[in-house]
Formats: C-alpha cells, sequence, structure tokens
DNA sequence: GCAAACTCTGCTGTTGGATGAGAGTTTGAT
DNA sequence: ATCAAACTCTCATCCAACAGCAGAGTTTGC
C-alpha cells in the first residue's frame, strides 16, 4: 500500500533482475550487512534498492570474482579504505600469475597422461622384441630400498613411496601422471642378477631445474621386449639379455624396465600394467 | 586382537599418512565407495587397507584436482572403461585453455583497476584546466537512452545497464573494471545543447574484436578540466567551451566526459567520482 | 598390565548460495 | 473493486568435500 517511501526504488526481484544475480543472494548480502537495501516496509519486511547501488553490488561481485570471500569483501567495506583494496588487488595478480604456472603444469600432466593412455592401447603384443631408437630421457630417481624381485609387489610399491615423497617436495604433479621404471646396473644385468637399482619417473627437459637426484638417459639403440604381466619379467629380461648376445650386440648400460601403467585401478589386486624392458646396445661398425 | 587377517595391511592412520591425505577423506570414500578398504574386522569396524590400494587413491585425486566431483569419479570407476576417461582428460585439457584465458583477461582487468585508482589519486584538484595530447582510444559504446542531464543520476545508471548487457553479450569483464565516459556530439556541444548521444567504456585494442559498437577516438590535443562532482559537469564544461574560444581553439569532434568511478561503494547516496571533461581541439598552423 | 596412541560412529560446521514451504503483499487487467 | 498472477517475506533444508569434535572402544609398545 505504501507508495511514497519506495519511489523510484526498486524490488528485489527488479533489482535481481537488472543486476543479473538471484534474490537469494540479494537476501544474503543483505542479511551479512554487505548491501542493505535502500529502503525496507517495516510492515512488510519489503526490500526496496536504489538503483545507484548497483556500483556497490558491482563492486562485491567484482571482488568475488578475484577470490575474496563474502566477509572479506565486508571488512573492505567497514574500513573504507582503497589503498587496502589496491594492496588486495596486486596481491590477486601475484596470485594469477602462480595460477597461471599451475594451470600450465596441469595441462602438460594432462598431456602426458593422455600420451600414456594412447602409447598403452598401441604397444604390440607380449613378447614382441624389438630394436629400437629411443631419444634422451630425463628422469627423477630414488634408490631402491628393497628387493622387489625378491619380496614381490608389496615391496615394489614401499619403494615408490619413495619416490612421491621426492615429487611432493618438488611440488611436482602426482605419480599417475608420468610413466614409471626401474634399473638394474649393467653389472649385475649381464651376470644374471636381478638387484634393483633405482626407481623413477620420466620427466622432460624442465625436470633439470629440479635438482638432485636427476639423471640423463643417453638416447640410442635399445634392444626392447614388451610385456604385460610383472611376473614374467625376469623371464622375458633373460630372454632379451639371450637375444642381444646371440645378435652380437654390446651392452651399452644399465638394463631399464619402463611400465606404462594405465590405470591400475580396476582391480585393485594387481597393478595392471605394460612392461617394456630395454637394454642400450652398441653394435661393431663394419669397417 | 585379530592379527591373522590384517597382515601386511595398514591401518587407516598409516594409510593416510603414507598418502597425505586425511583419515576423514579416507572415511568419506569408504562411504562414497570410492576406494573400500581391503579389510575390515567385522567386531571392531576397524578398516584396513592394502599398500596396492594408493594406485586407485592416486587416481582418485588424479581426477579430483581435474575438477571432477566425486560422484563422477564415483561413476568412472564403476564402468572400467579407459576411453572414457581419455575423454574426460581431453575435455579437461579444453578446459583448461579456456582457464587460461579467462586467467589473462582478469589479470587485465585487475590491472585496469589499479592503474584506475592510481589515476584518481593523483589526478589535479578540481576545476583545473589543462591541455593534454591523448593517444587513441578504443571504447564499446551504447546509445543514450535518456537524457541524464535533465533527469538526473537514475536515469544515467539506467543508461548504463544497457552498457552493461552489452558486456555481459561480449562475456566481458563487469564494468568496474573499466572507466566510463558519455558524449555529446560535437554540434549540440558548440551549440550548448547538452544532450547525451553515447555512454561507453574505454578498453584496448582487443575490444576491436567485439564487432558492432565499437569506435575509436582518435589521438590528438585535448582541452581538460577536472571536476570531481557529477552536478558541476555542465557548468565546468561550458566553462571549458569559453577557455577554447578564448584560445581561439578550434573545436574538433565531440565532447566527451571521462568519469574515473574511484569506488563509489562507501557513500551509497551519491557516486564518488572524478572527472575529466574534454574537447578535441586543433590550432591554426603557425605559417 | 597399563598408558598412549589409535580408531570407531555420529554429529556439527564451513562457503555461497539454491530451493522450497507456507503465508502475506503488490500489481495489472478487467 | 475484484481477482488472479506474480511477487516477496521468513525460516528451513540441502549441496560438496571435507575438518573437527565428543565419547566410547581398540591396538600398540614398553
Amino acid at each position: 500500500m505504501k507508495t511514497e517511501k519506495n519511489r523510484g526504488l526498486l524490488s528485489i526481484g527488479k533489482m535481481a533482475k537488472v543486476n543479473r544475480v538471484t534474490i537469494a543472494t540479494l537476501r544474503l548480502y543483505d542479511e551479512m550487512g554487505l548491501l542493505r537495501p535502500s529502503y525496507i516496509d517495516t510492515e512488510t519486511g519489503y526490500r526496496y534498492y536504489d538503483i545507484r547501488q548497483t556500483s556497490r553490488l558491482d563492486f562485491i561481485r567484482y571482488m568475488r570474482e578475484l577470490g575474496l570471500s563474502l566477509s572479506d569483501i565486508q571488512d573492505l567495506l567497514q574500513r573504507e579504505d582503497v589503498t587496502l583494496i589496491e594492496e588486495k588487488l596486486i596481491e590477486k595478480n601475484n596470485q594469477i600469475h602462480q595460477q597461471m604456472r599451475e594451470l600450465k603444469a596441469m595441462h602438460e600432466a594432462v598431456d602426458r597422461t593422455i600420451q600414456s593412455i594412447e602409447r598403452f592401447r598401441k604397444s604390440p603384443e607380449s613378447g614382441t622384441i624389438s630394436l629400437e631408437f629411443i631419444d634422451r630421457r630425463y628422469i627423477l630417481f630414488a634408490p631402491c630400498v628393497s628387493n622387489f624381485y625378491e619380496m614381490g609387489i608389496v615391496a615394489y610399491e614401499e619403494t615408490i613411496q619413495e619416490l612421491r615423497t621426492q615429487l611432493i617436495e618438488r611440488n611436482l604433479p602426482q605419480i599417475l601422471s608420468y610413466s614409471l621404471g626401474t634399473s638394474v646396473t649393467q653389472q649385475d644385468f649381464e651376470e644374471e642378477r636381478f638387484i634393483p637399482d633405482q626407481v623413477f619417473i620420466f620427466g622432460d627437459r624442465q625436470l633439470q631445474e629440479y635438482g638432485n637426484n636427476i639423471r640423463i638417459l643417453d638416447s640410442g639403440m635399445y634392444a626392447c621386449i614388451y610385456l604385460d604381466n610383472f611376473d614374467d619379467e625376469i623371464k622375458c629380461a633373460k630372454e632379451l639379455l639371450k637375444y642381444c648376445r646371440e645378435n652380437g650386440y654390446t651392452i651399452a648400460g644399465d638394463y631399464i624396465c619402463e611400465e606404462l601403467t594405465e590405470f591400475n585401478i580396476f582391480d585393485t589386486r594387481q597393478r595392471n600394467m605394460f612392461l617394456r624392458l630395454q637394454i642400450p646396445v652398441t653394435f661393431q661398425k663394419k669397417t
């Protein structure tokens, strides 16, 4: 009934429509003291807003977009200090830079995972032996704390924990977005002693920035064998070694087991992996 | 008391520590069926996990980082379909690109706001007349729907709504991060008729990509007067016109009122603005 | 054998709203 | 003036993804 006091003012619904917010939001802001309606009908409790209050609402939404909480905003509004706002903005700009870096890292991690899936899908049949040129690789390694060839998969998982710790220390994305590898020293391998030396992840050039425990696997020809079962590793590795000897290849470095984990999530009993065992080799040049 | 069944398994606390999650999180995942403990003691209800379950937990956390909800993840896990996961990852990569763009836009918006505050802080005293070179500016405009010189500030706010609509249509950041302006056509202005022609925001080059309602304000010399009160605009504009005439400047385009809004948030009764009125001028070249 | 550390269930709290019930109010068309 | 439609009020509940607590029971290590 009152048409005197709210002349030129907007009902909550109109205010909401004009500013593209919901009525609930306006009520919340009122309750929190962020944006009090210009006039409230004391009898009906109806809220009426002044169109000029849009600027304050703008401010609130802008600060929200910048990631400030409503109570932070309330604080800013109460203090009426532009310098403080400027500080928040500058801080926000730094945050944005940080977020951009994180986003980039995430992007790379996702790419790696996609590649890994593709590769898994297209890897050759189990038992296939091949001779491949493999480009230089950068790895982040940890020494093996237990012999998982003897102690089984649980020991392997424990060993990986150490690697995980290193990833966390370096603020790197978690293990799932990398492929894993283990090595046996050349000497042990040639004498057919399967003693794990290192466990590692394969990264890219940028890994070099992360200081310790980084190693480069040189580019070159590798004798490889593919298999899909952790349990057959030693058998296949020996087969590969025999193959190298029969063909007169010279072993040129540590034995490597590369693990494309795919997603070992559907069966908790066993890692569902695909392995590519690798022996770096060189050849007698024909002179 | 039971030490048979949980041999080699981890209590919830150890599992939490190893994976750097909280106990509460593990309990939640159990409840939701995302990660059921390997063994539960039926008498005590104690949960025991297998170290191999870390891989599943890894997956959950990886997907969480990618922004999937727990129920989405549950879905993925139940379907056991790697293709689906790959799709999600590709989708996520697109999202990341989008986010990067948004972040960049936000960064620019924040920068603009900071600049605006700085400028406000350092603007000269009210009433100051100056002659300035102003560089080319890009504006996004809307025609004025009402004469706010006659109808007052409420009409002005209504006019701005139209501009706001355009910003939203173009997915541009909200009004607060731009400075506003209004114009009067050269002819009207010279004949001292204050009829608003356009209302607009000042943007940057990129604005050109946004199609319609974009206009360029040419670079050149402008006669300017600063003031801090909306109500004095016409008075000051006339003064500025008089000044131009007395000095023999030739008016070379539309009259512009640039509004540095600062933050008009602390006093809801009135926009707390700082205005720079501008008349583009040219001079008789001395020959 | 005993204390310390751990774990259980069930509850509440968090943020920034969304949604809904049930009652009352305003608006616009007749 | 009337009546329905549209609007608004308060109060309550719900969301996601946990965090934290209380009070009771359990395991561990010395």
